[in-house]
DNA sequence: AAGGTTCAGTGATAAAGTCACATAGGGCAA
DNA sequence: TTGCCCTATGTGACTTTATCACTGAACCTT
């Protein structure tokens, strides 16, 4: 059943009639909610599914900002929502989504009727803005092996990944050959195997020492 | 006066009650209002003053994430406010400044009771998180000596500024010895003098090339 | 099986960060 | 005023990261 927690601390009547206007969109995999400049059109809560938040940068760079998934709220649509400017960002879905689009007169109602969604709104606009200051002091301050040894760190448990050096790269915000050449590194010193669009973990690869 | 652009929005009554419950505080230049890992005990209203905001790294590295000037909120202690988690960064004053410190009971009550302040509050959040994307990708992305050219551009009106290389640094969030490099090469190209604790810019410098 | 497209590897060079230390300016006390 | 000290700045040497320009390998399509 889709259904999203923010919707469920909702008063009865309130929650019924939010649940009889809103339709869940479904976002296949590689669609956009929405590019850089487009104007915001309502709230985005995600139900299921992994989208993807990144910056392009005018050297044709990108880096990933952060991840929404099952139960997330794309906080970020609200201060486009509120000053009407574009989005600076821009949102890719990387595992099919279900979406509600919350307009703007009705996220208002709830913002007005309802404490509990109030919360849910502060508390995630309160997270998404620490894990931005982490990132900043991260790509300010950390070292790329480490910041890649620690990625590859948290994605490891499933033996192996799939994705290009140039995805992960984008990851990271830095550029393809540095990817590759650290990879490299790694793999002679035998904590992974490379293939083609895909990363192989062995046995030698210790977790916690990344985490 | 000492007043605050959100709290006029409010209903008289209300208003009323809330400059009565308010004394500003005054912070002095060099003095902190919060610290890393410090609770947060209310939403702080900037009357007057300046103060920067900036992530003290693990490495003994710094970074100015933004300041906050007159009629600006410290959205980031929002967050804080609502998950009860400790802050991630440190706000320090540049300016002498008057603050009100809103606490948690007023600060719901306001959002329950004023679309307005609701409204403000979306805004500044909306406002913080551009600023912070925005700062992924010019540390992630932008060349340090473009990066200091348009912060001394933003700030060569006056004809000169005094801060150290140090602190230019933390600004920028690299090194003072890279600051100081790049610092020197501009002096040799005749775009500024530099003096002990102090760059005095000259008139070639190019304010527009830069902004 | 050929040809095109996407991915990955790598050398050369430039930019930025790190480390270690030298030198200089300015304040303060004797 | 002189000498001392603390802080700020300058700089060489070296490492890490970014950029540019290719090469070659893997996969897909027909």
């Amino acid at each position: 059943m889709l259904q999203h927690s923010i919707l469920e601390t909702l008063p009865e009547p309130l929650h019924r009639e939010v649940l009889s206007r809103l339709q869940p969109l479904r976002f296949e995999r590689g669609r956009t909610l929405f590019h850089a400049g487009d104007p915001c059109q309502g709230l985005p809560l995600v139900l299921s599914g992994s989208v993807k938040v990144q910056m392009n940068g005018l050297s044709g760079h990108s880096i990933v900002l952060y991840r929404m998934g099952a139960d997330d709220i794309c906080t970020l649509s609200i201060g486009c929502l509120m000053t009407g400017d574009g989005f600076r960002a821009e949102a890719v879905v990387e595992e099919d989504a279900d979406v509600f689009v919350v307009p703007r007169g009705l996220f208002d109602r709830l913002m007005d009727q309802s404490a509990d969604f109030r919360l849910g709104i502060m508390e995630s606009y309160g997270r998404r803005l620490n894990d931005l200051m982490l990132l900043v002091e991260e790509v300010a301050f950390r070292r790329m092996d480490e910041r890649l040894l620690y990625w590859l760190g948290a994605r490891s448990g499933q033996g192996a990944i799939t994705m290009t050096h140039q995805e992960l790269a984008v990851e990271l915000g830095t550029a393809r050959e540095v990817v590759s050449r650290l990879l490299k590194e790694l793999e002679r010193r035998g904590k992974l195997r490379l293939a083609r669009g895909r990363i192989e973990f062995t046995e030698t690869f210790a977790v916690e020492d990344h985490l």
